[in-house]
Order: C-alpha cells, then sequence, then structure tokens
DNA sequence: AACCAGGAAACCG
DNA sequence: CGGTTTCATGGT
C-alpha cells in the first residue's frame, strides 16, 4: 500500500480521464449516495457493520499527463484542485505531488480503518470507479465505428461507473423503468431519506442505502406514500426479499463467468425485463457487452448522433451495436455521456 | 397542456 | 407467438 500526505493511493490506469468520471458522477444534484466537490467525491460505506467515510481525490480533475488525452472541456475543477492539494498539503514532495495528481487517492476521515476494512474500501473504489478495465480494445473498435468513433474521441478516458451493491443496483434500476431520471432520483432519495441511514459528520451529509431486511419488511404501504408505482413497490421489495433471505446474491449471478444465466436468473424475477437485466449486469455485474436494447436515452443519443428524425427502431439499434461487441456496455456508457449537458 | 420518461406485465387475436 | 394496452407519476 502506497500513502502520501495521509492518502492512500490506487493505482490508476494512465488513461483514465478524471474529468469525465466527475462529470458523470456530479451529473444530478439529487444523488445522495456520494457528493462531488471539485475532484473530491466525498461516500459512505458501511463494511462489517461499521461506517467508513471517504474522501477520494480524483487526480486533479482533469485529463491525465501532458494533456492528450482528452482535453475537449470538461476539466472539472483543475485550478480548484490544484489550489485545493497546494492549500491543504503544502509540504508535498514534488513526487508525492504528482502521485496524487496522476492518481485516485482515498483519505478516510473517520479513523483509519483495520486492514482488513480498508482492503475492502480499496476492492469497492476499484469497482466503482472501474480502475482495472483495460480499454484499449474498446478503443480500437470505436475508432473504426462512424456511430461510436467521435463520442470515444470526445470521451476518451471515462469509465463506466459501477454500482457495486447488487440491492442498490437493482433498486435504481427498477425506479428508473419508464420514468425520467430526475424522478428517479427524486424517488431514490426519498427511498434513502426514509429507509436508509444518514450520518452528520465534518459538516457533510452522508447517505447509506437501507438494509435488505428493512426494506424486505417494509410495508408496501410506506413506499407508496414516496410515490412508488404499485408495481415497483412490489418488485422493489420482492428483490429485497430475495437478497436478505440470500436466495439472491451477487456471488450467485456470476458464478462460473456465466452472464447468460445471470440474465435468465433476473428476468426469472416478476418486475424484471431484459432492460433491466441487462443494466444491472452492465453497472453491478462488470458485463462490459451488457447491452440494454430498450433503452431511451441510448435511443437518445443515437437519434442525436446519427441526426435521425426519430428514435431508431429496435432492429436499427441491435444492428448498429453488432460491431461494438463485446464492448457494448461501454459503447452505451459512452453514448449516455453524449446527453450530459456540455 | 400534452407528451414522454434510462420498461414490464397483462392482454389479445 | 408478436403487437397492443395498462400501469403511474412527474418533468419539460
Amino acid at each position: 500500500m502506497k500513502w502520501v500526505a495521509g492518502r492512500l493511493v490506487l493505482d490508476t490506469p494512465a488513461d483514465y480521464h478524471f474529468g469525465h468520471v466527475l462529470a458523470y458522477l456530479n451529473r444530478y444534484e439529487s444523488e445522495c449516495l456520494h457528493q462531488v466537490d471539485g475532484c473530491f467525491v466525498y461516500k459512505a460505506l458501511r463494511l462489517d457493520g461499521l461506517v467508513v467515510m471517504m474522501e477520494l481525490q480524483l487526480g486533479d480533475g482533469g485529463a491525465r499527463g501532458d494533456g492528450t488525452v482528452g482535453g475537449e472541456g470538461n476539466e472539472v475543477g483543475v485550478a480548484e484542485a490544484a489550489g485545493a492539494v497546494n492549500g491543504e498539503q503544502p509540504r508535498l514532495l514534488p513526487e508525492e505531488r504528482e502521485l496524487l495528481e496522476r492518481n485516485i487517492s482515498i483519505r478516510f476521515l473517520n479513523g483509519e480503518p483495520g486492514e482488513r476494512m480498508m482492503r475492502q474500501a480499496v476492492a469497492y473504489v476499484r469497482e466503482w470507479l472501474d480502475l482495472d478495465t483495460p480499454l484499449e480494445e474498446f478503443y480500437r473498435i470505436a475508432a473504426g465505428d462512424h456511430l461510436l468513433g467521435p463520442v470515444v474521441r470526445q470521451f476518451k478516458g471515462l469509465r463506466v461507473i459501477g454500482v457495486p451493491s447488487l440491492l442498490e443496483a437493482l433498486s435504481w434500476t427498477v425506479i428508473g423503468q419508464q420514468i425520467n431520471l430526475s424522478f428517479a432520483y427524486t424517488l431514490k432519495r426519498r427511498l434513502v431519506e426514509a429507509f436508509g441511514t444518514r450520518i452528520d459528520f465534518e459538516g457533510r451529509q452522508w447517505m447509506l442505502f437501507p438494509d435488505a431486511a428493512l426494506l424486505a419488511e417494509l410495508d408496501p404501504e410506506r413506499l407508496l406514500e414516496l410515490k412508488f408505482s404499485r408495481t415497483k413497490a412490489a418488485t422493489l421489495q420482492l428483490i429485497a426479499q430475495l437478497i436478505a433471505s440470500g436466495e439472491l446474491s451477487k456471488e450467485q449471478l456470476l458464478q462460473d463467468n456465466d452472464f447468460a444465466y445471470a440474465e435468465q436468473r433476473l428476468i426469472a424475477i416478476r418486475g424484471i425485463g431484459p432492460w433491466t437485466a441487462n443494466y444491472v449486469a452492465m453497472r453491478c455485474l462488470r458485463n462490459r457487452d451488457a447491452f440494454p436494447l430498450a433503452d431511451v436515452g441510448l435511443h437518445h443519443a443515437i437519434r442525436r448522433r446519427l441526426n435521425l428524425p426519430e428514435k431508431p427502431a429496435l432492429p436499427q439499434v441491435e444492428q448498429l451495436a453488432e460491431g461494438w461487441k463485446p464492448w457494448r456496455a461501454y459503447a452505451t456508457f459512452y453514448l449516455w455521456s453524449t446527453l450530459l449537458p456540455q
């Protein structure tokens, strides 16, 4: 483990683009499970029943190295970040400072966790922020694709930001079915505020997603009060029950690395269809070829990139995506990024 | 004010 | 089966 100025440094791929990742993490104000401030991201985890509060620093907040990567705007908080590094850690050696600028690092705010917890925290962050997926093959495929080429040039270095918790991923995805994103964020926030945990610490609110056992035993009326539809409420509870009882788990879904099995298993659950299964496969199971074909955001992005008069039909989407295999999840995620306010 | 939103199930011929 | 309707609320 490498420590610099009280921060645990995580080896970060050279092409990783902090600005694009930060822009994604910060895309909706009402996100409640993490906070973005310049090149810092604040996130609380419950590990072994204890809460760990982390301040992540994403390098200098912008592009990497000499700036040949990316560089088309989205350089979130570069000056601010540099100022913060100078301000808070004035005694850094040049090589130490460079280490922080080139990598993602963690500062543990509520006491340094033990060895085991630290390992879990690191594993979580590496998975969440996708630090271990080399994208050279994806870049190569995208470069030869008329639709994806310009998109990947613009967002090169972006990763698929994950949702490592299966309960959280499934809940979020079910919430997001057939409603606009800002309403989805509102519903998630209500759910977390009503049944999750909120901690006030160092002038910040730290929210933790509710436990499966609690959601499983909820009176369904409680969810209707939050303006969940009957179907969403029922599906959410079913998922929570399956997870709380151990009938459904990430480990089970990942067994044998058989994504086809995982998709079938998920779709077998009432309220989960192909879109939800593939979305969860992309964000939680880390299937880099997961493909939420019916996603209207994807359709909108394709329509805009190709200047189509209307949204593309499903067969057309499917055909366009043929050439993106086995990286359709990344292709989708990059296309979503084109929908962010520029 | 209509239309639609990062869908899925039930229904129907 | 494959297409159509219903669910359900809020953003734009």
